[in-house]
DNA sequence: CGGGGGGCC
């Protein structure tokens, strides 16, 4: 392999910092690139400096840990650097990993535009539904970690990628840590394969210590050629700001009323500017919407401009089956993060509000990585999937609770996905892991495929894979309630999802349609965009569509066998669980809220004060034994779980 | 008997 430093300069300085991580320096940033305007602009980035020491490094170590604040500009420049210095040539591919699907998109294109080439040619990018490359002309393809999984399946290796890049690493999402324990094992087959993770400060030790191969491993590949193991840290400065922190001096009683104070104490007394205010979810947000328009008006403001902003909410931590959403504090390394905002295009001030004895003492370091708070049975298929059996001794950058481990691997077993020797069944095991769906919805699309209603079953598990088909509505909650009443069933929501379904066709797919009946237009595009993948995939398993027509009991059955470890009964007025004896209550946004039936199954568990059913679907108690005798006995008319 | 978030295949 080519040395693409440039030949014949100095070779870039190198400093130990004081952590024990080896920083590369450049002392003389590379030049002599093109002149044009984007040239120069690239030349202007912080990352630009970095160049020479990134390549490198890249070269001369299997794993660079690239610890760069936003702004830097590395996801747009470093793929560029690589393909620059050749590692495309020979058709081999670079590729560039995000965690969500619109930074993918966006990313992409941002290069392709600095490179002049067209999107899809030479840069190009996968996310679901879309394939944006082309092979064999395709160098740098930009995906989501999810995407990068997926490809795993059909190449376990990734045999076409010379480097691999997983950007925002210290995001923990799930995908995000299934890669990074997959590229660690896939390093020891490929020793060429070089791998940049891309993480905040506070993560890049820890990362660095994941990819740290064991000492006899380290000796053994000493004496041979090629990169070495031990990773290497590079730190890239961002264009931040000076950021002035201010904390409360007492705590807030009332965080949203202290919020909505100190943006008009700011918007009173400091220059012009904008002001973004974090709150925990869409309720805070409309209440803090409606009063700084109040007060903005009645103090006769006029520059105050109040815009709501729903996306990247914070999450909340938990370990269990059940989705919980009790507001939590959040840990110091997202409060520098959110602290960071401010500091992107000029100086900026950050105010907390609670105090700083708080934020050192009480506060943890980071949140608790989704790997670590999740319900795993799709990462237990993914990975048995991959041929990986040893599950519990599986390499994690953050290991998951081996109770929650056991948890999914049971559930995988009751469902027939797994056998006794906890390997994937074929073909349920194998087909169930193709469908790109949580297991228990792929179990529910083979059953409907068996007992004949795989055309409802595919439409169901399309809307259960989205948010929510309605509308959000504040303020007008009686009229949803209302309109849902067209298409309610007495069999519950998921029979009336197919309702709504059967509708929106009738009308031509509609959108006055569904405006005027409280549902979500772009939801349903989506909708039927995820079943025609279902049905691409199912068609390729060798599945035919099948319509039960009028016979909701056999669908119901179906969506019974993908989902029995969810089943309740009604006893002295509240649910328990068959599982756990668990109270749970219907949610209110069901059509069987107030109806009660004895027997339900629910989709998910969302927790509040209480537990709430969300999706729930009345059932026959004998359809439990009949969907899985081994987890329930039948005694007379009671199923009861052993 | 009343409703709390985000992301991905």
């Amino acid at each position: 392999m080519s040395r693409f430093w440039k030949p014949g300069s100095e070779k870039p300085r190198l400093i130990d910092d004081e952590e024990g991580g080896v920083i590369f320096y450049s002392a003389t940033p590379s030049s002599g690139y093109g002149s044009s305007s984007i040239e120069k602009q690239r030349q202007r980035l912080p990352v630009f400096k970095y160049r020479t020491a990134i390549l490198y490094l890249v070269e001369t170590h299997s794993t660079t840990i690239i610890v760069g604040e936003t702004g830097s500009g590395k996801t747009t420049q470093i793929p560029q650097y690589l393909k620059e210095a050749g590692w495309a040539e020979g058709g081999r591919v670079i590729a560039c990993t995000q965690p969500r699907r619109l930074s993918v998109q966006a990313v992409a294109a941002r290069v392709a535009e600095e490179m002049g080439v067209k999107l899809g040619d030479e840069v190009g990018y996968t996310i679901r539904f879309e394939d944006l490359t082309n092979p064999g002309v395709t160098k740098i393809k930009f995906l989501t970690d999810g995407v990068l999984l997926r490809e795993m399946m059909e190449d376990p290796l990734l045999t076409k990628y010379s480097v691999i890049m997983v950007d925002e690493a210290h995001e923990r999402s799930l995908s995000t840590d299934i890669l990074l324990g997959l590229l660690k094992k896939i390093q020891c087959r490929r020793p060429e394969l070089r791998l940049i993770i891309s993480s905040a400060t506070i993560e890049a030790k820890s990362m660095s210590a994941f990819f740290r191969t064991s000492k006899k491993r380290e000796e053994k590949a000493a004496d041979e050629l090629g990169p070495t193991k031990e990773p290497a840290i590079l730190s890239v400065e961002g264009k931040g700001f000076n950021i002035q922190i201010h904390y409360l001096e007492e705590p807030a009683s009332d965080y949203l009323q202290t919020a909505v104070s100190t943006v008009l104490a700011i918007h009173d007394q400091e220059p012009f500017g904008d002001i973004l205010v974090f709150l925990t979810g869409q309720d805070d947000i409309d209440a803090a919407v409606q009063l700084l328009t109040e007060e903005a008006h009645t103090r006769k403001y006029a520059g105050l401009l109040v815009l709501p902003l729903y996306a990247g909410l914070s999450r909340a931590d938990q370990i269990s089956d059940i989705e919980n959403l009790v507001v939590a504090p959040i840990s110091k390394a997202s409060a520098r993060q959110r602290a960071g905002r401010a500091g992107r295009v000029r100086p900026g001030k950050c105010y907390r509000l609670y105090t700083e004895e708080y934020f050192t003492k009480e506060m943890a370091v980071q949140g608790i990585p989704e790997m670590q708070r999740s319900n795993l049975v799709s990462c237990v298929i993914q990975l048995k999937a991959l041929g990986i059996d040893n599950i519990l001794g599986f390499d994690w950058p953050a290991p998951p609770a081996p109770e929650a481990m056991v948890r999914a691997l049971e559930v995988l077993y009751l469902l027939g996905i797994l056998d006794d020797d906890a390997k994937l069944t074929s073909p349920v095991g194998f087909q169930v892991a193709e469908i790109p769906l949580e297991p228990m919805i792929s179990k529910m699309i083979l059953s409907g495929y068996l007992l004949g209603c795989s055309e409802e079953i595919i439409t169901v598990a399309a809307i259960l894979s989205i948010q929510s088909i309605w509308v959000s509505v504040r303020g007008s909650q009686k009229e949803l309630d209302e309109a849902k009443l067209h298409f309610a069933a007495a069999e519950g929501d998921h029979v009336t999802y197919l309702n709504v379904y059967k509708g929106f066709l009738q009308s031509g797919r509609s959108s006055q349609w569904c405006h005027k009946n409280f549902i979500n237009y772009q939801a349903m595009k989506k909708v039927i965009e995820t079943r025609e993948q279902l049905i691409k995939t199912t068609k390729r398993l060798g599945m035919g569509l099948k319509s039960c027509e009028r016979d909701t009991q056999v669908f119901r059955k179906a969506v019974t066998a993908g989902f029995f470890t969810n089943a309740c009964r009604l006893e002295g007025g509240t649910y328990k669980t068959i599982r756990s004896s668990q109270e749970v209550h219907i949610h209110p946004s069901s059509v069987l809220f107030r109806v009660n039936p004895k027997w339900v199954i629910y989709h998910s568990l969302v927790s509040t004060d209480r537990h709430y059913m969300r999706n729930v679907m009345a059932i026959e108690p004998s359809w439990l034994t009949e969907a899985a005798p081994n987890f329930y006995q039948h005694q007379r008319s009671n199923p009861v779980a052993f």
